[in-house]
RNA sequence: GUGAGCGUAGCUCAGCUGGUUAGAGCACCGGUCUGUGGAACCGGGGGUCAUGGGUUCAAGUCCCAUCGCUCACCCCA
């Protein structure tokens, strides 16, 4: 038997209806805000990536999915959302609108990673982008409405995280700094901070090794901040001010590294406790001068995304239902083989302004009942050699159990009526 | 990419130290019930026991390989 690929899902039901609540949800929050809609590619060339996320990222090194397409050129099926926004907002010249611009996106990406729990070769993401200014209030409203998203999800157990990666210069100062302390250190750190000692020290920051956490301690590691110009100190200290005027609750998270090596100054990350190790909901950031590695103006913004199966897994978690699916007001049951046309028939008569169903065979009435109650519909309407006569349909409530005989053309407005 | 656990009906699972026709519950279809309710009872359909090889008189059961799933590492949504 072919079964869907490794880490990709089908999607219905159940888990289908969780994920268009969970997008319609974004797009009323974010619409309220003054954001747009945009659809970008799937298929991107790779350099948006290779360029934007950065070469040394995990993401774009080893789980990207990549190919060369019939004309030679390279394509990848992106892996997040944001440089590919950022792509669509130079190429339409979009900095000429009113700053900043608010943009919104929604559809699945693509990691090359082994699958586990919250964690899926397709997922999907919701992604917010406030393009054109770096005034704080632009982060806490950023950060706000990712927070505001959770609260109408009616999401209650998850943490705000937040912290300040500092700008460019003071993340090579101090991973300069980090590679000095615990060169000496170097044999007690795991196997994979070995290979961040080279390649990114402040990922040794939040590994979840024992030993080199205790590491970290011994050498008495100073804290990331200290390394921050005082413009970044400023603008993380008014991030904080503004979300204290908000009201949004917050933890300081000193040690927040974000996996994406656009980040600058802020950082933060939304954490659910029910979710396993794929703990993270959504998280995001400031990305000043992400357009300029793009190849064009440099461009300060600010933005998130949230993964939506995770999202699920956290309603799930707090046992917060999906919204009921489609339910038919009426189930027509024809009792006799004349009447099934009929049935048909009179159900297209009514739709679509009213949602019916029917039977295609003729049923007895108790079995036609059982029916009804198993599509969910409130109504059944029996079709017989009686209401044939009387050119009638007898309608019966199933929540009442009281049931009545209509003319048929009627029905409909008697429905609507309801 | 690394590690561990697990693959028996659509779903959840049982199947003893290998033993003859592979089971249950739920779900589905039909009947009891020829124009009226979710129950109960009776019956029915549905399985290459993940795949391939091996051991054995005999394999769902033991061994090996492959594939898949799950969780964790890593990474991140």
């Amino acid at each position: 038997m072919i079964k869907a690929v490794r880490g990709t899902r089908d999607l219905f039901g159940e888990e289908l209806g969780y994920k268009r609540w969970i997008e319609a949800a974004a797009g009323q929050v974010l619409e309220a805000a003054g954001a747009q809609e945009i659809e970008t590619p799937i298929l991107e060339e790779a350099p948006v990536f290779e360029k934007g996320v950065g070469p040394t990222s995990d993401v774009v090194q080893k789980e990207m999915y990549a190919f060369t397409d019939r004309g030679g050129r390279r394509l990848v099926l992106r892996p997040e959302g944001t440089a590919g926004v950022m792509r669509a907002f130079l190429e339409h010249g979009m900095k000429v609108r009113p700053a900043p611009v608010k943009l919104y996106y929604r559809g699945p990406m693509f990691r090359a990673e082994r699958p586990q729990k919250g964690r899926y070769r397709q997922f999907y993401q919701v992604g917010y982008e406030a393009v054109g200014l770096s005034e704080p209030a632009v982060d806490a409203e950023a950060i706000a409405l990712l927070v505001d998203l959770m609260k109408a999800l009616g999401l209650q157990r998850f943490v705000l995280k937040l912290g300040t990666v500092g700008d460019p210069e003071d993340r090579r100062r101090y991973n300069a700094y980090l590679r000095e302390v615990l060169l000496p250190h170097r044999e007690a750190l795991s196997e994979d901070s070995r290979v961040r000692l080279e390649r990114n020290p402040l990922r040794i920051l939040d590994s979840k090794d024992r030993g080199d956490q205790e590491v970290l301690a011994r050498a008495g590691v100073r804290p990331l901040f200290d390394f921050l110009s005082e413009a970044a100190k400023a603008h993380y200290r008014a991030v904080k001010g503004a979300l204290k005027a908000l009201g949004v609750a917050f933890e300081e998270d000193p040690r927040l590294v974000r996996g994406l090596d656009y980040y600058v100054r802020t950082a933060f990350e939304i954490h659910h406790p029910d979710l396993g190790a794929q703990a993270a909901l959504g998280g995001g950031g400031r990305y000043d001068g992400l357009t300029a590695l793009l190849g064009g103006p440099s461009l300060p913004g600010v933005g998130w995304a949230v993964g939506t199966d995770r999202v699920i897994l956290a309603l799930k978690a707090e046992a917060i239902p999906a919204p009921p699916g489609p339910a038919p007001l009426l189930y027509l049951v024809p009792l006799d083989a004349e009447a099934v046309v009929e049935a048909l028939v009179l159900a297209e008569s009514l739709r679509p302004r009213l949602p019916v169903e029917l039977a295609y065979t003729p049923r007895k009435p108790g079995k036609g009942i059982r029916e009804a109650e198993r599509r969910g519909a409130r109504y059944v309407g029996f079709l017989g050699e009686g209401e044939r006569a009387r050119g009638t349909i007898s309608v019966k409530d199933l929540v009442t159990g009281e049931q009545q005989e209509l003319p048929r053309e009627k029905l409909g407005s008697w429905l609507e009526a309801l």
